[in-house]
DNA sequence: TTTCAATTTAGACGTATTCTAAATTCAGAA
DNA sequence: TTCTGAATTTAGAATACGTCTAAATTGAAA
């Protein structure tokens, strides 16, 4: 499964033994509908636009879970945390001007040969960060 | 130039009008030797060996001048800031185990095939993060 | 409806980094 | 060599992000 589902959550949650809360799903609601890798923060302020007591620990501890639970997972653009509800494999571009990250799909990258690295590690995954300027700010220079 | 020296960070201090002081002769000479990408906190503790007043504020300030100058550049492994006094164009290769960073030259990476990304961006360069497990850590299982 | 473990909350805490203002020091000029 | 002023350093305060805690709340099974 490629991207986060509500109902995915709904049925993982419960199998668990765990409980689903409103919080929850406004947290899960978000990021679902969401399309530009959130911060924590981001997250935060989203749902508090419905739940206005929600605290930062809630959300943290969601996030955590999801994470955990493979549901979603985390980007790293340089120090920032962000949270990517697509789960497949894929690559990043990030916009020098608008910080803004987009998901590359595997197959717009040929694979990489990656024959002798030095050492000899154990390969298991890689992952390519491109970086430059986006369409939209392009046009608006 | 690949990678940082003392010599150029002493001409380039100068002129810009700036000053050279002993505590930055020693975070330069410390990263300089340094092949382990260190930490900002790592270089303070190295620092303090010779001086031990030297503040965290000095060696903050110092990272991010030579960063700004292109002397130095940050490497994140995950959401730690690690800095690399090379500053040729490499790769990096992080161990799950042992988290050791690893330059990985570029010419063991055959260069990517990046088309047409969606949306049409302008790229300006991409790096490449491999994870896996290292060779010491392979042998120490 | 009752019950209880899971969850939420506010705020304290820990760590990483930046800011501040006073004291110090480098390096050019006399 | 000494003087001078701007650059630098320092300790500690301030900020940011994330985790932890303990008390109050709540979802959902019986």
């Amino acid at each position: 499964m490629a991207r986060l589902q509500a109902q995915t959550v709904e049925t993982m949650v419960t199998s668990y033994g765990l409980k689903m809360t409103p919080q929850r799903r406004a947290i899960v609601d978000f990021l679902q509908t969401s399309h530009h890798h959130p911060t924590a923060d981001e997250v935060l302020t989203a749902v508090n636009e419905k739940f206005p007591m929600t605290s930062r620990a809630t959300v943290y501890n969601t996030l955590n879970w999801l994470k955990g639970s493979g549901l979603i997972r985390e980007v790293f653009e340089g120090a920032v945390v962000r949270y990517d509800p697509n789960v497949s494999d894929h690559h990043h571009f990030i916009c020098r001007v608008c910080s803004k990250v987009e998901d590359i799909d595997c197959d717009a990258i040929g694979s990489l040969q990656l024959c002798s690295l030095p050492g000899n590690p154990k390969i298991e995954n890689y992952q390519v960060i491109v970086r430059g300027v986006c369409g939209d700010c392009q046009r608006q220079k």
